[in-house]
DNA sequence: TGTACATCAGTGAACGCGCGTTCACTGATGTAC
DNA sequence: TGTACATCAGTGAACGCGCGTTCACTGATGTAC
């Protein structure tokens, strides 16, 4: 007993990153639904009113957890892409990225995006999302397409493969896409300069 | 008091129906988490017992509501379509108002994509998503774009056209898409056969 | 080098709350004969 | 036309559960002098 006491110090050390890999750890075993303050706390073996200290409620700490939802999420982005150099195989691969840790890790996936669990105008949340948007849009720069004339064609031709991409993602994840057919299947032939 | 017990009879006579509606009346008001079982009957005046006379579970009185929300949801896509020839109109037409619907009724969007709280298995559900994704469909039939050849064409460019609306409503939502565009602003430019 | 004190991190019991379900029931309706 | 009976729809009290928060607390750490 006394062991146990020499080797579980009192005050944890790393609590507030123990408490978002574990409320991940969860979300990927059990879901979006068993994501409480107590199961949190339960799993890193703490009081349960341990993470006020740090995140002030469990909107804090799911926000927290999102916020390193999307680091991850650009990381998965970049992954596929850095091998390439040809620009439509590039968009492709982060595209294909995007999917793949949707499909990999959809609990994650779907609290990053709900305003019902994440404070989405907290300032560490909105730069990770920024982000991870800037990997697909760093990747679109330059690419050309019919409308390239039109105001703000850059932005929108962003929001276009944004959309494109979610919106897949999403379908994929409730289950509507069918078979996993790889993004490039349904990609329009965008073109690039040069 | 036996006045009003004589306008209020015994059985409900509509209750299945009135449960729904009401179910989408919280949605609308106070959004998904507010929606238990308690909430649902308390709106129509009843035992919080009586839905599972109805829907057995409160999973199957969401399914219910999610069924009803597709039924609205193609309503809302057939709206703006009706009065228009011109095919590439008649496509923006429908995803602007899925669009719409997205935006006005958000609760009960997110409520039809829901694994978590819908049996997506359910057969009145599958058939009215499948009737709101044939709106679309349809729409998308005889579009020419640049894959054309490719195998399995046709339901291709269905899912890259449902893909964008789709990605763009969620988006929309999240408050990721930033002012709110029509989408045709970010459509590419597909071309209709003869 | 030592002492006093403020601050911080974590405890654990207690709270009230709303939840879905179970249960034995009652009122109303339909149907067989 | 009437009677018996099965079935259906809705009641309301009670249950146990897990939740986030509050509270007074204690152990550990840092800092001023």
């Amino acid at each position: 007993m006394q062991d146990h006491a020499a080797r579980r110090p009192y005050h944890h050390g790393d609590l507030k990153n123990a408490l978002v890999l574990a409320g991940i750890d969860i979300l990927e075993t059990d879901g979006l639904p068993a994501l409480s303050l107590r199961a949190i706390a339960a799993r890193v073996g703490v009081s349960h009113t341990a993470p006020k200290n740090h995140f002030g409620s469990l909107r804090g700490l799911l926000t927290a957890i999102a916020t390193e939802g999307f680091g991850r999420h650009a990381a998965f982005m970049q992954a596929g892409v850095s091998d390439l150099s040809e620009p439509q195989a590039r968009l492709h691969a982060a595209m294909e990225g995007y999917v793949r840790f949707a499909r990999d890790h959809p609990a994650l996936f779907s609290l990053m995006f709900s305003k019902e669990h994440c404070e989405m105008t907290d300032p560490a949340l909105r730069m990770a999302s920024a982000e991870s948007y800037a990997v697909l849009a760093g990747i679109a720069r330059g690419l050309e397409w019919d409308k390239a004339d039109t105001p703000n064609a850059q932005r929108r031709t962003e929001l276009l493969l944004w959309s494109i991409v979610h919106g897949y993602a999403e379908l994929s994840i409730a289950g509507f896409a069918g078979e996993e057919l790889p993004i490039a299947a349904i990609m329009p032939d965008f073109r690039y300069r040069a």
